[in-house]
DNA sequence: TTGTACGCGTTATCAA
DNA sequence: TTGATAACGCGTACAA
């Protein structure tokens, strides 16, 4: 009842040739003749053979497998790299495993430690929120030669490639954008400074604002969450501060979204009264009752990118020195009705 | 420079004791005392042992992987059942594997064979839509014991445990809602006929508007695409024929926010004119404009529950036969403005 | 309680 | 052009 699979053993007896035959004959060694080859691939596929690629990756040492680690799959922006990811590398013969941290960082290195157990070819992650200290990662890399590359949100540290967008231009463009639609009180909802992306989005926002002769007032600067709850009662705080803001710069689009609803329940008039502009584009920005303006990522071409930067190094490794590449992609400004006063 | 990660010789070598010895150690034998187990844990960590799993997998038969081919990775239905496959096998000491067929049976099966060379345990699947001969499935039940999971888009094929919704049930009630709402000629957008969800969401319709004594008329059944552009040439179709409808069952949110688009631009209104209910419940219908009515799959409870059945399959599967199960969950009607006219 | 030796399925080296 | 055999790292049956 047991099905189990021919190898290249039970093809050799069959055709009375030894193991070392059929494996070149399968792999179309060149000094093979023509005939065992043949006769050697139709046998094969008689019996119904399957190439086991544990043993082969065994003996050569690479699994043509790699890990991704994000917080969450089911993200438009994560699943949209993995999009990215899975498409560049397929096609070389990789196979990819998803790992979700659930932004607990003690979840993060388990999963590292089990994807080094599986012996992946590389490991691409996005840390999650709570990863402050990276010892864990950098032990990595000084014990091993698995190449880790950082996609969004990265760390600091040497020999580690990184794809970003740049977050900081991202920022400064949305707060322009406002600035040039007129707006003269612009309030910034921030996220978890822990991340980088949170803190470049800020810098963005605050050196457009002293570009254009503004003062950056710190009670502008709120530090929502990324979600809709958080977006709702920054906008109570705020219109219970002295200073009403006329825009908002949110860093998140769920928090903008809350914002947006919070807005419409107290009749404030978008973007008459209140412009408001968000991060990361997600789909819903687009259909919502009133377009909401956002600031793309690309994260199809970023998780692309992390693939590339990834076959480029595995090529370039032969010497056993890892190779740090730092890919910063320009994200896109989406202007829709939302902030949009002119 | 290069960094070779010890193996249990190493540490053998290292402590005067025998490979077994230390294999034993690590796994907790029962025969090893414990001052041995404390010695070899202790150097292991010192001199950075990982387990190499491909060994063990060579060795075992299991590789603790397993296989997901979906369509596309970043959409909100696909990436959530994802989610809860994950999350249910985690813990198990699983991991998952990601494919994308593209909608394409070619890559489809390319990924079929990759995953089976790969030795993946098991292997989850949703078929893609130029799916219509399935005798490489069936070949693969027929040669090895790797058990397959279909999830949402099955076919039917005996010895393959599913996981779906009730499309039908979904179907009846989008359709009775409209009923109940005092709609009176209720139209269908049909996906893809060649995948049986769409065969039942129509089936459900019709079998809802026959029990409350409405005529089935087949020029009420458009054929669309999943895409807003399908959406919105129905509209302009059936605008242009002489039985224009008051209420739109569509088994795509995407066509169905297509229709919402167009009927803006027409100036009809929703829900009072014509009633608009989608399918997939995706994460835009309720930040719409006019929030939009939807059947929810529940997505990451059926990636939980193919996780379940493919354990249970595992467990029970020291006799080598495999054991089909056919789980059916229920989906949920969200009804939003779109649909309500009382 | 510990050691020896084999097998898992490949590929690669050395001989023939 | 082909064959015999070692090696990859692990677990385990059989011995001691």
């Amino acid at each position: 009842m047991n099905k189990k699979s021919a190898t290249i053993y039970d093809i050799s007896k069959k055709l009375n040739v030894s193991v070392a035959t059929v494996s070149r004959a399968l792999n179309d060694h060149p000094r093979i003749s023509q005939a065992t080859k043949e006769l050697v691939k139709k046998t094969a596929k008689e019996m119904n053979y399957k190439q086991n690629n544990l043993a082969k990756a065994l003996k050569s040492g690479e699994t043509k497998n790699v890990g991704i680690i994000v917080p969450f799959v089911n993200t438009n922006f994560f699943s949209s790299v993995i999009r990215g990811i899975e498409e560049e590398l397929s096609p070389h013969g990789y196979h990819v495993i998803i790992c979700q941290s659930h932004e607990d960082v003690i979840i993060e290195k388990r999963h590292l430690n089990t994807l080094l157990n599986a012996q992946v070819d590389g490991i691409f992650m996005s840390v999650s929120r709570t990863t402050i200290d990276t010892e864990h990662i950098q032990s990595i890399l000084d014990t091993t030669n698995t190449p880790i590359i950082f996609f969004d949100r990265k760390k600091d540290i040497a020999g580690i490639s990184t794809i970003t967008i740049d977050d900081y231009r991202g920022g400064y463009m949305a707060t322009e954008h406002l600035i040039q639609e007129g707006y003269k009180n612009i309030c910034h909802f921030a996220g978890d400074l822990n991340l980088e992306i949170y803190q470049n989005r800020l810098n963005g926002y605050k050196q457009a604002l002293l570009d254009n002769n503004f003062q950056v007032k710190e009670d502008n600067i709120i530090f929502t969450g990324s979600s809709i709850d958080a977006g709702i009662d920054a906008i109570k705080k705020l219109w219970n501060s002295k200073s009403i803001p006329d825009a908002i710069f949110s860093s998140s689009d769920f928090a903008a979204l809350g914002a947006c609803q919070e807005l419409k329940k107290r009749k404030i008039k978008i973007p008459q009264e209140v412009a408001v502009i968000g991060f990361s584009n997600e789909p819903f920005t687009q259909f919502m009752e009133l377009p909401m303006s956002s600031v793309d990522q690309t994260p199809v071409i970023m998780g692309k990118m992390a693939g590339q930067v990834f076959l480029e190094n595995i090529k370039e490794n032969g010497s056993g020195m890892s190779i740090e590449k730092k890919v910063v992609l320009t994200p896109q400004l989406y202007i829709r009705k939302s902030s949009k006063r002119k």
